[in-house]
DNA sequence: CTGAAAGCGCTTACAG
DNA sequence: CTGAAAGCGCTTACAG
């Protein structure tokens, strides 16, 4: 019987998923019994377990997510809200959550803020609505508590939330600015993100303390700040705003990947060579950076890893609920062309995939 | 009453969510017609129309979705598999799906294949038991039927699926061989797809066509294949051997942006100059291809407007069924310098943003 | 125009 | 060890 599939071929339509009831008909016993056995619950006989399960197997049974999350009112859904789902940068950290969560059961729902408050806040319902087991949010300024444990990642909040984790944004700025003035730059720029987001206010104090450090000054308009996208249109706007300066900085710290590949263009557009009448770097690696001409210094940051570490804490929330972390994730230089080193070796480069061969290619290069 | 919410004050305890017998009870009719009224179905009388509205308001009342799809067996959802999360092109196509599938009241699940059928399968029975009203898929060859309508993009299969969009493929190949051609070259090498998937094998054929039309013959060793992932590794490697090839090729056309890049590093490591030693040109526009050294010769596509066209293909499908329709959507030859063309204007230049920046930048470079 | 009732497919105390 | 029963929150014929 259970080898010519008569249930299979028998089966009403083929079009109705087989649910618990079917497989109990099947069997010979209650829906409650298939239930507790399929969850193994209280050991059932041994016998009566071995049926239901060929028979689950037999007539390729799912559980129906609907009903169950009706019952127990809540789902196998993790949901994480991205500001941007066209940034290479979230859609690494994607990669990571996914990973670690379907490997735990859960399935990922996406949903992105478009970097708006209130978007951020309408996502954040929705995912309520959809009883997602948990959250993991990079906000916009839209958070709300929602009663769902929930973990920020690079973009957080003060004193809320049941997990913080982001990378070390100001030591990361310290040593692109620490590198310059390797460089002998005294007149440094800054490009920062938006305005009163705690993450650009990090970087933006970040800046300040590395110059102070090293005794110098920072005049109020060589602090740029980009639209509220980060976007490399504001990027490129700044760039040409800090160049009309008198004197204009020798050197620029762009807070991120995308405000670094938008002050290249505004660079360009003056006519400007980089890294001989202005240097730039960066935070963040821009794809492909090791292709630009000049190839882009930048603090380099595993966007996967920090997925994958945000997703096991909210895990652990999960498993029982404790308190609060907060998780630094350390970053890492790569020195190319644009801040005035030089390639020792011959220019051919791969992009670096890994921290090792990051190391690889600082090697390469050598300074002044 | 209306004014001093009273209901919402005195709620339960504000954490278990309204539902319809809530609102039923608070304005004294029975579910059944709160329901109706909130369905808009058969003209409530006025009278209780606003008080249902008003209720429904005053204590927040979401539906409960997964009661919803149990009780419709279908969701709000619309799944959408796509080869690789990490790639820039299907998240700008993921974002025009979302604005017109959202604009509709749905809601976009997103799943990845990682490129591999049994991925892909797994996906689709995903989302097949999550009750999605549709599906939209870039096939990896991971396809079978599954009973929820289905609309391929990108990555299609031949004579399936209740509609297909995709691209110009083969005369963006040929627009592509054709300026080379005009550039004077004859030995032209070809970076395509992995082999056996329709998308690869259709660029391919626009290759040989064009330079078939040509009266040029294609040695059969001109002619790569990556590997299954499209990878740029796997580019690397195809210009390696190409041009460690008698006689090389001069110019090279790869079938993706992925590719393009991979071969950039592969002759950047064998030292050669590109366009000088070998031109180079891409189906697909890599992210900054403009900052590269030489900024990218590529045909691009509107990512996002394929997204959009494919979810309005689905929509229409699911208010009801038609005719299968295959849709194409044009390709754009961006012409920067890695072809041979050299700037006319400063080198400066953004990415194009849309068509029109497209022919603007166009107009800058002048051929030969 | 409106209500009572059934049922979607599951889970889980509560009895036996 | 196992079954009968209730109930999660909705929708939708079916009566009135």
């Amino acid at each position: 019987m259970s080898h010519d599939h008569p249930i299979d071929d028998q089966a009403p339509a083929r079009s109705r998923p087989a649910t618990l009831a079917d497989i109990a008909a099947a069997v010979g016993v209650s829906p409650s019994t298939v239930s507790r056995t399929l969850h193994g619950v209280p050991r059932a006989s041994e016998a009566t377990r071995r049926k239901i399960l060929a028979a689950a197997n037999e007539l390729g049974f799912e559980p129906n997510p609907h009903a169950r999350s009706l019952r127990t009112s809540s789902s196998r859904f993790v949901g994480m809200v991205v500001p941007d789902v066209t940034h290479p940068y979230f859609m690494r950290v994607l990669n990571g959550v996914s990973d670690v969560v379907e490997q735990a059961g859960y399935q990922v729902l996406l949903m992105s803020s478009a970097r708006r408050a209130d978007k951020e806040r309408a996502a954040l319902r929705a995912l309520v609505s959809q009883r997602v087991a948990g959250i993991l949010l990079a906000t916009s300024g839209g958070y709300e508590p929602c009663g769902v444990p929930l973990v920020f990642y690079t973009h957080v909040e003060a004193d809320t939330g049941d997990g913080r984790i982001r990378f070390t944004d100001a030591d990361g700025i310290g040593q692109l600015v620490r590198h310059l003035l390797e460089h002998g730059h005294t007149r440094i720029g800054f490009i920062g993100g938006p305005a009163g987001t705690p993450t650009a206010q990090e970087r933006r104090e970040g800046f300040r303390t590395a110059l102070e450090n090293a005794w110098l000054a920072v005049p109020g308009d060589y602090l740029r700040v980009s639209d509220s996208r980060w976007s490399g249109e504001s990027g490129t706007r700044a760039a040409l705003d800090l160049l009309a300066l008198d004197p204009p900085p020798t050197a620029i710290v762009a807070a991120s990947d995308m405000l670094a590949v938008g002050a290249m263009r505004g660079l360009r557009q003056l006519g400007k060579r980089i890294p001989e009448d202005v240097a730039l770097v960066s935070f963040g690696d821009p794809l492909f950076a090791d292709l630009f001409e000049p190839p882009l210094t930048a603090v380099s940051h595993d966007a996967q890893a920090l997925g994958m570490r945000a997703a096991e804490l909210l895990l652990d929330q999960l498993r029982e609920p404790s308190e609060r972390r907060d998780v630094r994730l350390p970053v890492e230089l790569v020195v190319r062309r644009s801040c005035g080193c030089t390639a020792s070796a011959a220019t051919g480069s791969a992009q670096p995939a890994s921290a090792d061969l990051a190391a690889v290619v600082q090697r390469q290069y050598e300074c002044r």
